[in-house]
DNA sequence: CGTCTATTTGAATGTACTCAAAAGCGGTGG
DNA sequence: CCACCGCTTTTGAGTACATTCAAATAGACG
């Protein structure tokens, strides 16, 4: 079901091949086609997503209606709501497909039954959210160090592929800049 | 030695009294008066911090020499540069005391082998980290989608404390925005 | 081929910025 | 205890940059 998975799982922890079977046997397979949503915001964010192919990107609307991309997600990534799913609230960002995606799901309480059942489980999550955090912090940091062309130069030499997938729209929401701006940003290079 | 630490683990994990007991005895206390550094950008983090007393704030700098908050930290918290630590590279942060305060400092090496001998660590630093992280993507999408004037109101409502404990031209710099025109954004209140 | 969306371009606007300087405040030493 | 000094906060004026709004062009997809 997910050799990706399995690869991703056995990078990071020891973990016996019984369990897993057990971790895959607790996931749910879904495809969402491109523009689809996977989550919409409001309801709660039951699961965690691996995403086995595709790309899917998670963005909240503001008061203005205009959207803000916190995450896109590629291949051998997880994509949620965090937030909603940790507090079992109503989400406050939507996931969308960006091209044609697979997914597999692994729900709020077969987390918790996993935990307990699969103890290298909690150092796996504990090293994603490390790396979450992480980086998270170092985009917040060039948010509020860098200009706005500076950003795009480092997403686009550290992610030379998302230029290629995703549409520059959403780069530009990513950035923080309207379209007009990136465009602008881009005649000049 | 550490009361607050001690109630601190015992709330998100079960944990045995000489496992806390064994935690304890890798820490190093250290005293960090006012505008004293606790750790300067460019030398490598060594440890995480728990603050016992205090505040502490945690910056870059950026090329123009403009200084950019990443976190506020205050009794019963954690503080690093955590990059740093995890990779062992030289820091990009610097550590400094808000107030004179006490922190308990657990090194990089001491925290790999208390991973293997208390297994409930992993899941304490896993919900750590998990918190750290969605409040930073909170914090990141705030900066994005809701004005400086907004975030100044959400601060103070949600922090109201820090205010008093900590100088405007550092909220400012929390902000990402100007000193001077945060006391234009207070004004208008 | 036609429609819908993404991207580009132009012009006018506005908001936060820089620079400069004054006022306020806290702490230290005489 | 007061005077001074340094740092924080405020205020003012001019500027710069991304934004908004509008419209044209380009591309993708059925």
């Amino acid at each position: 079901m997910g050799e990706l998975l399995n690869k991703n799982l056995s990078a990071l922890i020891d973990i016996k091949k019984e369990e897993i079977e057990k971790f895959e046997s607790f996931l749910i397979k879904r495809t969402v086609s491109k523009k689809q949503n996977l989550l919409n915001h409001g309801s709660v964010c039951r699961f965690v997503a691996f995403i086995n192919k595709g790309c899917l990107r998670s963005y909240s609307v503001d008061a203005n209606g205009i959207e803000h991309i916190t995450q896109f997600g590629v291949e051998n990534h997880w994509i949620a709501d965090l937030y909603s799913f940790l507090n079992q609230t109503p989400a406050t960002l939507n996931i969308e497909a960006v091209e044609d995606s697979e997914v597999l799901l692994l729900d709020f309480s077969n987390l918790e039954k996993l935990y307990k059942s699969i103890p290298g489980l909690e150092r796996y999550f504990r090293i994603l959210f490390q790396n979450a955090y992480t980086s998270t912090q170092r985009r917040l940091n060039s948010t509020l160090s860098i200009s706005a062309a500076d950003r795009y130069n480092e997403l686009i030499t550290s992610y030379p592929e998302l230029i290629r997938r995703v549409p520059l729209i959403h780069i530009a929401s990513y950035l923080g800049i309207t379209p007009e701006s990136l465009s602008r940003i881009r005649k000049r290079l």
